[in-house]
DNA sequence: TTGTAAGCGTTATCAA
DNA sequence: TTGATAACGCTTACAA
């Protein structure tokens, strides 16, 4: 690279013939200084191309200027999900209002603390992400906000969710009142060891849903009629999934999964040998991620407002950093969004 | 928020009756203290919830552990396009490898420069912008290392690119073949002001692989049977592309779109009012972004590398940042994919 | 309007 | 093995 040293505000100062503070004066406070010495000292500045250092300018202010995004899995893996990037979307657009940048802080090296620990961010907004003591603590101990997004409710950490168990529930309802009395449940497996944690919310109250349904309709998950199938959160798992389920003697009618790409996994299973949803199959998933009206049949399934829950998120890390009050549990409903991919069951 | 002043390692070394170089090397060079102050150490530590400040260690260091992701536009608008979550995802496998995380870096209040001032990072890879001297010149005053994708090649700038013009003579060329004459180009416009510059090095290539195809087979681009709209880069943008074309006295029999996700629009909108792909209109797109092959009829496109792209790309900033030889320029190549959406027309 | 000097919280050098 | 002390590069009272 670039090898010469790099210019600072002190020489700079230095060339300008003027302190330090008033080459500071001239970037960022003008009104403090005269026209005629702010324009010199941009001139200069310009000639020897000096920029002030961001990482300096942050220590002096303890403003960064970034959202910290907090997710359990590797990038590659995590944004296999559309779903994410719906969220992502949501906090970018305020960060778009706030003029900040979005910091996307993997585990690193398989450690989630690591990246917390080593992270320049204002503040996190955490992704599906139980937030276990040492998690918050840490944060807490670098003394900025967090806000957890599809996390566990907590008293004193505002966290922004989705009815879960309702939307479960309404759309095994809806199966089942189709008809569908066999039924695999694609349930929601962690990737790795590293997020073990993860996703036990959003799978324990997705499958307390399904069960309320079942229920109702004298139903129970007995590994029989109604068995569960763990998956990876992505299309490779739905595929996987599927490979487990097509060979089984007794097929299900319906397969009901906890996550959109789930489902196009099996969509795409589906398509490639030969099977026909909904006529040989039903299908349904949740999150009503873009692809689901896309696919054909399009894919019934539970709409989730990533994008206003992303938004909600940032909204409230925003409020925490500049003191406000602000909401401290949000839950968005969810709503059924019939399509074309749950057939009528006739026995 | 927490209003307790923040520990620091000068008030720790005080509790811990030591000096903070003790302190520090407790934290990050183990060998060179005694295991037992070591310990003590870090039991004061965890006692009194130090954490070491990021910021503070990363000026002293000057390692922040973050590459920069320099995008056109604002993060809910860019990441509109699953092309772009597969390049993040090529340079974020890059991330875990290096224990880095990423920061999305927009411009900030509509400035690419003000978001290039500001982003504590490592060095940057900037995804579809047209790097005219202003952002080359700043990121060089930042002294950090800079990697291009998508956009100009430049002699000192390594640069990770696709082969758009013979990609896009190859999807043309396919078209034609197959018979078409009227034809309906739907190229890339920028979404704001702010990005008047980017996409252009793409637009312009893929243009002329247009523009030479057609002229193989005597046509051009005449406004009548060969025409041209401008689309943002986006579903909608594809959506609105479609409101225009229909309504059209003597319909194109193709339309061919620089970019997938303005092709899916396309898509959507002809099943939305019951036109038949390819039957009625045939389509064919570029990228190869996943929700192509999901569509029905499945689309035929042009496959660029993205994910590798992203991969190369992270992989040259880590080997600049290391002071390491790479590369300089690398290209990808295309595959012409051919699946369902072109139809053959008989005139 | 401009300058001095004290932070911001680390790491790194060099001596003890 | 440990400790002073000087960077790191900037902002910001406070003084002039």
């Amino acid at each position: 690279m670039n090898s010469r040293r790099r210019i600072t505000i002190n020489l700079l100062a230095e060339k300008a013939g003027v302190s330090k503070t008033a080459v500071s004066f001239a970037f960022n406070n003008p009104s403090r200084i005269s026209k005629t010495t702010r324009e010199r000292i941009l001139r200069i500045a310009d000639e020897y191309g000096y920029v002030p250092d961001p990482v300096a300018r942050t220590l002096a202010t303890r403003k960064v200027g970034s959202i910290g995004f907090l997710i359990p899995q590797s990038i590659p893996v995590a944004f296999k999900n559309p779903f994410l990037s719906q969220v992502l979307q949501g906090i970018g657009s305020v960060c778009q209002k706030e003029g900040f940048s979005l910091t996307v802080v993997p585990p690193l090296k398989g450690c989630i603390l690591k990246g917390i620990r080593s992270a320049a961010v204002d503040g996190f907004v955490t992704f599906g992400l139980e937030t276990h003591l040492k998690i918050v603590e840490l944060i807490r101990q670098r003394n900025i906000p967090l806000v957890v997004v599809d996390g566990k409710r907590s008293r004193n950490i505002p966290s922004v969710n989705t009815d879960d168990l309702g939307g479960a529930e309404k759309i095994m309802e809806y199966v089942l009142s189709r008809g569908h009395r066999r039924i695999v449940i694609l349930s929601l497996k962690s990737a790795s060891k590293v997020d073990q944690e993860n996703f036990s919310r959003v799978r324990d109250l997705r499958l307390k849903g399904y069960e309320n349904a079942l229920e109702s309709f004298g139903l129970k998950i007995d590994g029989r009629n109604v068995k569960v199938i763990n998956c990876e959160c992505s299309m490779a798992g739905g595929r996987k999934a599927a490979e487990k389920i097509f060979p089984l003697k007794k097929l299900p009618t319906a397969v009901v999964a906890m996550s959109d790409i789930i489902a196009i996994g099996v969509f795409a299973y589906c398509r490639e040998h030969g099977i026909e949803i909904p006529k040989d199959i039903s299908l349904a998933g949740f999150d009503n991620i873009p692809e689901a009206s896309l696919i054909s049949p399009a894919l019934t399934t539970v709409s989730q407002s990533a994008f206003e829950k992303g938004l909600k998120a940032g909204e409230i890390l925003i409020d925490l950093l500049h003191g406000r009050k602000t909401d401290n549990f949000v839950e968005f409903n969810t709503d059924i969004i019939i399509r074309d991919s749950v057939a009528v069951n006739r026995p």
